[in-house]
DNA sequence: CTTAAATTCAATCTTTAGATTTAGAACTTA
DNA sequence: TAAGTTCTAAATCTAAAGATTGAATTTAAG
């Protein structure tokens, strides 16, 4: 799956700290017909101003690298908001480092001890737009990945345990809803078309079960307990 | 890289609504020597049930269900907090299902359009403690996933740019911190020890600076600002 | 059919909250 | 030294918030 002779070489600058393993990625990806390497860099500012002028098709960067390293240059580099794709490469399978170079938006991941071949494919998925991550890396991002969806789960919730808002009637949860986003009980009866003093009611009762003493504190205990999850969740 | 022949087999359920397919699946399986299908469900109650009484090794999960949908039965199955592994399975490899089931806690996803290798394939790496995702369900993985860190990232903070936060005093900092506890005028002024007059004048200028009319605006511009990042920041 | 829960509303009352104006003291900077 | 900012504070006033009691209607559950 190859793209055709006709088309131009894609254009690749390695970012790596050791001038050899550079010059041995640079050897093996010029074999290549589909790929060409324009340049290299030895540190991440040179990278930067590289990326910069050349607007390269894929960088290939190694993350252990000295001053700055390469998950804070994966980020500057997506700020430059360019067409350019990143591959990180690193000697360890650290899932805490697959993951952080994942989630701010590499492309793809290969460890240096993998074979040749894989480069190359990998170069080839991430020209094609997909993301290439081999099956062993990706089982590690997800050991991470779900592990911080737990947590984030234990720390918002204590899920039904001891979620005062299970308590709450669906009108009071619509009540409670409109005081998250800051709105006086006028506001709140015009928009449920009640009286004033039925919200009030409705407040006073969400106020009793929730344990607190007035708005702010309801609005907060909403939030910590995820109420306002709906907003953030549609994100797509 | 199968289990050894003394080992025990691995009990796994199938939950799906159409008969025909489940039957499938299992006699597909059951040709396996190291699998066993020990329940069909037909829906996902059943399939609860089925799973609290048997604790099976695996779960093969269809995601496209009546009533009650696949994603959802996950994060039911999940909470009851056994070592039951649960692959997702689907006709359709649509990004945001992916995302979701994997983001709760499915260790695989595979589509039904698949060989069956795959699904025997499925089957070991996942009993043996991996997560198992062919790369074109990866790379859908890595589409949504990315997307949702940009937008959190654009969410959140508009980072510098137009942060009103920025014009608060220190004073006015620390008052506001305060607000966001749900504390009172006369609270605040006891903790800071000044006078309620003189927190009636701070929270006056912060409502201005803002752009707000009342305590739970302000609170809630701060939280949506990442004012109260610190508490929130330390989930890993 | 009866009970219980949910939703609605009124009236009254007390307490905060919030707006506005004015101003002194401390500290910084031109 | 003068001007500006920050923090402090008082006085006054209006508007909102919150507590409490009591009650009618609807709907679901037993």
């Amino acid at each position: 799956m190859r793209r055709a002779d006709f088309k131009r070489k894609s254009r690749v600058i390695v970012v790596d700290d050791n001038y050899d393993h550079a010059s041995g990625i640079r050897e093996l990806i010029n074999l290549e017909q589909d790929y060409e390497v324009i340049a290299n860099a030895g540190n991440v500012n040179v990278a930067i101003s590289l990326i910069k002028k050349y607007q390269p098709d894929i960088v290939l960067m190694d993350i252990n690298m000295p001053e700055i390293d390469g998950i804070t240059a994966i980020s500057e580099i997506e700020k430059l908001g360019l067409k350019t794709k990143i591959i990180a490469l690193t000697g360890y399978d650290d899932a805490d480092l697959i993951y952080r170079a994942m989630k701010i938006g590499a492309k793809g991941y290969i460890l240096k001890t993998m074979a040749s071949a894989q480069l190359i494919r990998a170069l080839d998925e991430v020209t094609m737009g997909k993301i290439y991550l081999p099956s062993v890396l990706c089982s590690k991002f997800f050991e991470y990945f779900q592990a911080a969806q737990r947590n984030e789960k234990a720390y918002n919730a204590a899920d039904d345990e001891e979620n005062l808002l299970n308590y709450l009637t669906n009108r009071e949860e619509e009540v409670l809803g409109l005081l998250t986003e800051g709105i006086t009980y006028k506001g709140v009866a015009q928009q449920l078309f009640i009286s004033e003093t039925t919200v009030k009611t409705h407040v006073n009762n969400i106020f009793q079960k929730l344990q607190v003493n007035d708005r702010t504190q309801a609005v907060l205990y909403a939030i910590n307990k995820g109420f306002g999850a709906r907003k953030k969740a549609k994100i797509a």
